[in-house]
RNA sequence: AUUCAGGUAG
């Protein structure tokens, strides 16, 4: 059974809701894990009302069903949905919290999303961070950094939450003061600081940074794609373009 | 290492 969840899931990895409806349909026994699975690819696939059939159908929907479903409200932005199935689910984990709290924070519920995290049962560095990225798209950086302090210990993702939230309020100098305290910095990291100088208008450091990092992704050129075409370096950014390993 | 939540760019 657990290799027959593997290929579901490679199926559905790769967005073929047909091929994957096709092998769950033929699989000799179903768990909970393909039911899942299944419903996790009608989620992906934005097929929510398939998605809400599958989760009342299945025969043993357990915490992870429940999750998988708010996630798909939450990716859509359906911030009522997602907090009505949060308060119909028997048993919410920290993962549904925090769910909500992202939905929350996404579509700009503030108020609910400081609501609901002073609920949350067992913080941990996810759902903090979770909260510090919705002060910080609101420009609360003081609750932001107050929220940060209160991680234990803080990860990469946490620290370049606030990183950019310090960016994006233009404390660019915070911002690098953050960069250096992340010990093994991971393309995301350096996409991050990147970007952070191009929105501060340091072009020119930002090519510095763009230079140094040991493994650019596709976020990578298209920052700096976008940092020349914005003031108006059109042959630089043509140069980068001849450059470019043809990747994604 | 069979399924679920937080960070950059798009």
């Amino acid at each position: 059974i657990i290799t027959w969840n593997t290929m579901l899931q490679a199926f559905a990895q790769n967005g073929h809701l047909d091929d994957s409806k096709d092998l769950f349909d033929s699989m000799p026994e179903r768990d909970t894990t393909s039911w899942n699975l299944m419903l996790q690819a009608f989620a992906d696939d934005g097929s929510l009302q398939q998605a809400r059939d599958v989760l009342q159908n299945m025969p043993q929907p357990d915490v992870v069903s429940w999750n998988i479903m708010l996630g798909a409200y939450c990716q859509n932005g359906y911030v009522e949905e997602c907090k009505r199935a949060f308060d119909e689910m028997p048993n919410p984990s920290i993962v549904s919290w925090t769910t909500l709290l992202t939905v929350y924070a996404n579509e700009g519920f503030l108020e609910e999303a400081m609501a609901l995290f002073l609920k949350i049962p067992d913080l941990n560095v996810v759902s903090c961070t979770a909260m510090v990225r919705a002060y910080a798209l609101k420009g609360k950086i003081e609750e932001a950094k107050w929220t940060f302090d209160q991680i234990r210990e803080p990860d990469i993702v946490a620290k370049t939450t606030l990183m950019q939230a310090y960016s994006q309020a233009g404390y660019l100098s915070l911002a690098l003061e953050m960069f250096e305290d992340i010990l093994s910095r991971d393309t995301i990291a350096w996409n991050a600081i990147i970007a952070a100088l191009v929105e501060n208008g340091h072009i020119n450091d930002a090519i510095r940074m763009f230079k140094k990092m040991p493994a650019k992704d596709s976020s990578s050129w298209a920052t700096m794609f976008t940092a020349y075409a914005q003031c108006g370096n059109l042959d630089a950014a043509s140069f980068l373009f001849e450059i470019m390993p043809c990747r994604d």
